[in-house]
DNA sequence: ACAAGTCCGTTGTATTTACAACAGAAAGAA
DNA sequence: TTCTTTCTGTTGTAAATACAACGGACTTGT
């Protein structure tokens, strides 16, 4: 566990908490670490959770898969980023999404009601911890509104449009690398793969971007 | 005010406080009262926020224009719902959506960082309101995610078939009725209205479902 | 009651997308 | 290297969707 503080410490959980208070805070909120290998399930459709999720090394992808093997892909989680945090209150159902590792990953375990019940004193920086997990739901919320707007575009080209141009702004550059390849962004936008090539293909063409593999440059 | 105390306190974001702890927390929260006649915006797109808000009467209609003038329709809030939460971190920018009143509506503004704030000990029940408005925006989050499903099914069939079977599911009834006439719900699904018609109507000659208006009823 | 406006279903056509299939490029494994 | 496997772009066809247009049912306001 001592070896992910450092990271720890710079996710948005304990935004403002050094390194010591992250080392007492840690057995205050149950922490518990758990490894998965490249492929393994991180939760599934169905399970009920009570904790909320910080990934410390690796990379996940949310998805679902449906009757007919169609895979959506709602999201993906970068280290130092939390997830689960849409199940833990008390009315909240079943998880409903599969979360899978890309490749090999640590993830830490946090019991949400450890966190939002404030312990006693000794961890004067509890509160802060709640203040920023209010923080990261809200944003959290904040980008599910946002790929909401990019499904709901008509067109497969609209979706892109809205997509990428939406990357371009969050890395403040034309230039940026997305964390799709081909069929991951199809499954990420609800689309169809050799559409969407297609397209990409046809953007190029009247010069609204470039690409090589996952690098996208717009113009 | 005073009206609304009974309202606010059904709410979520009260749950478990009485009301004459209520009247206590509203100035300590920096409770603002406004209304708005129908069809007038409470939020427009681009606005910065730092409140919370809560519907006490009326009905409103989360919605984004884009420039060729279709609408996306992303949600609907009825009274005792909060809405705004999303905005309000120190980094989130501007609004992404309008919303705006379907009918007079009276809404009450709550100042965020009076809420996470925790004030002197005179209000005990401010803790509470942390806790509830955590659960709060978690329950939130699951139902964009719920949506971001509904979005992400490929055919019109299939995103009434999820959206409807979840209506049915929410309100634990086979017969239910839905709070979109027909251009609503095709704005709300991002699909064609005569084109859901159609497929409505197919599916209904299947004897997979029947309607009379906005009350469906599955089979 | 009447007129104006809205809502809903229906139809035909043009456009777009999904699906299947394939070939070349790139990446990995033996 | 050579052999697989994966990834990407391309094409043709079938299917689904968007769009425009219209008539009837229902509302609303005068």
């Amino acid at each position: 566990m001592k070896k992910y503080i450092s990271i720890l410490k710079r996710t948005r959980l304990f935004a403002g908490v050094g390194d010591s208070e992250i080392e007492l805070l840690l057995p205050c909120l149950s922490a518990r670490l758990c490894t998965y290998k490249k492929g393994e399930y991180v939760l599934r459709q169905g399970e009920h959770l009570s904790d909320i999720i910080v990934l410390v090394d690796g990379n996940l992808h949310i998805q679902k898969d449906d009757y007919w093997g169609n895979r959506s892909i709602l999201g993906q989680i970068s280290v130092g980023e939390m997830f689960g945090e849409a199940y833990v209150t008390p009315e909240s159902g079943a998880v409903l999404n599969d979360v899978v590792a890309l490749e090999d990953s640590v993830v830490v375990y946090f019991d949400v009601k450890k966190i939002i019940t404030t312990c006693s004193s000794a961890c004067r920086f509890h509160a802060t911890v709640v203040q920023n997990m209010f923080f990261a739901i809200s944003e959290k919320n904040r980008k599910l509104v946002q790929k909401l707007g990019h499904m709901s575009k008509r067109s497969t080209r609209e979706k892109l449009i809205s997509y990428l141009s939406e990357e371009a702004k969050r890395k403040k550059s034309s230039s940026f690398t997305i964390p799709f390849n081909r069929q991951q962004l199809a499954d990420f936008l609800s689309v169809d793969r050799s559409a969407m090539s297609n397209e990409l293909c046809k953007m190029r063409d009247e010069g609204l971007l470039e690409f090589q593999k996952n690098k996208f440059t717009l113009r």
